[in-house]
RNA sequence: UGGGGUAGGUGAGGUGGUUGCUCCUUCUUCGCCUCAAGGCCCAGAAGGGGAGGAAAGUCCGAACUCCGAAGGGCAGGAUGGUCGCUAACAGCGACUCCGAGCGAUCGGAGGAAAGUGCCACAGAAAACAAACCGCCCUGUAGGAUUGGUGUCCACCUUCUUUCAGAGUAAGGGUGAAAAGGUGAGGUAAGAGCUCACCGUUCUGAUGGUGACAUCAGGAGCACGGUAAACCCCAUCCGGAGCAAGACCGAAUUGGCCCCGGUUGAAACGGCCCGUUUCGAGGGGCGGGUAGGUUGCUCAGACAAAUAACCGCCCUCGCUUCUGGCGGGAACAGAAUUCGGCUUACGUCCUGCCCCAGCCA
RNA sequence: GGCGCGGUACCCAAGUGGCUAAGGGAGAGGUCUGCAAAACCUCGAUUCGUCGGUUCGAAUCCGACCCGCGCCU
């Protein structure tokens, strides 16, 4: 499996968006919130969406780059394809990458048992 | 040694590796359009570029683009010691004057003698200086009585009160501000009334590109503050902004454009001059929404690119010290591009200067 | 990214250099009532988003900053 990031696999249309607020599940993690639903791809996408109660223009940036991060290194661990959206919370920014990673997978291990 | 002022640099660990993002160039490969030239697209390889001093706030100024010829005027706005630099600026440099500070240094700057407005409260009065209180002089009427003439009455003198007239601006608890200041002379009392010094102002000379400075002579001095109040003077400014704008262009809707032009009507920058359009008739077929491309850059994105982990070295803190643990920051992330300003941040380094204390 | 508007008590707000910074609602206390409601009376801003400046004097004028809201693809 690669570790690649590619254009196609980010969630960029207005429409995909609406469509996952209205029909995804949701997850509430400690230092995000997972949004998600499964496609009918063959590969998952993904987005992140920090708005500006997060922080300034710095900490909106790290945080997508960590978030990012954490979906390519960890795709094999998708047993189907997803949309998902990470909307992270202000706690993130106490986060060290190893809680960061644990919270990730707890919420993977979730999605998984309910579908 | 301590405290302070000012100017400047730097915005930071170094190196190697694994995974990964974005753009460009070249090459290979799959597919599509086309007669072809060529273009689009998927994947990959190599090479190269990839956030800041403030990228920020959007406070000024420009480039660039459109708006109706962006032409004249009005209104409105900006700037404001002088000289220079600059594409331009509210920027920068040097200098001048005034003010603050023991000082290094810092802050301010056209016109109040063109006109208008305002100056609450307090105060006699807040702006042609006049009225009031007061001071002083003269006259009148009354009283007291020191002294003199004198038997008393009376007269003169002194003090005091009322009224009238004249003089005066020295003084009058106030106030942010009171009509040049201090001292001496002078006077009935006073006053630039006179004089000395200081201040103000005018004229001339000299120096300086200039703001201005210095010197000499004159004027007794007449004109309080406020222009970050209206205003006047000088200089500058049309308006909007890359979400400007240009090109391609589905679906849907039926119009749209050009020529012409008497009178009339309408539209267009904040307004006017002005400009344009409409309507008879004739000719032509494009306009524009979603969306895309471009504007757009040796950073050039468009749900928006720099991250994660590991080894060694350097360095800082803690510690139970052949070692172990934790850290290497703060402010903060390009969105058309430049020149400034302001604000936020702070590590380390450097230069110059001032004040105080101690030692020699 | 660009452009514009606003900030005065718990809420809505007036105020355009000089009174104790209007008024309404809500709140608290009182009068009235058997108890309430209504009505009437009383109370509250150490300061006008923050910091500087102009002025004798600033919510008001000037500058910088902070916060909130709206419009343009």
């Amino acid at each position: 499996m690669d570790e690649n990031f590619t254009p196609q696999e980010r969630i960029r249309k207005k429409k995909d968006f609406l469509h996952l607020y209205k029909k995804g599940k949701r997850y509430r993690g400690k230092y995000f919130i997972l949004i998600y639903l499964s496609n009918e791809l063959t590969f998952s996408r993904v987005a992140v969406v920090a708005s500006k109660k997060l922080g300034n223009a710095v900490q909106r940036n790290r945080t997508k780059r960590w978030l990012r991060t954490l979906f390519r290194r960890n795709k094999e661990l998708l047993e189907k394809s997803f949309d998902m959206i990470f909307i992270p919370r202000k706690e993130i920014h106490e986060a060290k990458w190893q809680n960061l990673a644990n919270d990730y997978l707890a919420a993977l291990k979730f999605i998984h048992r309910e579908s």
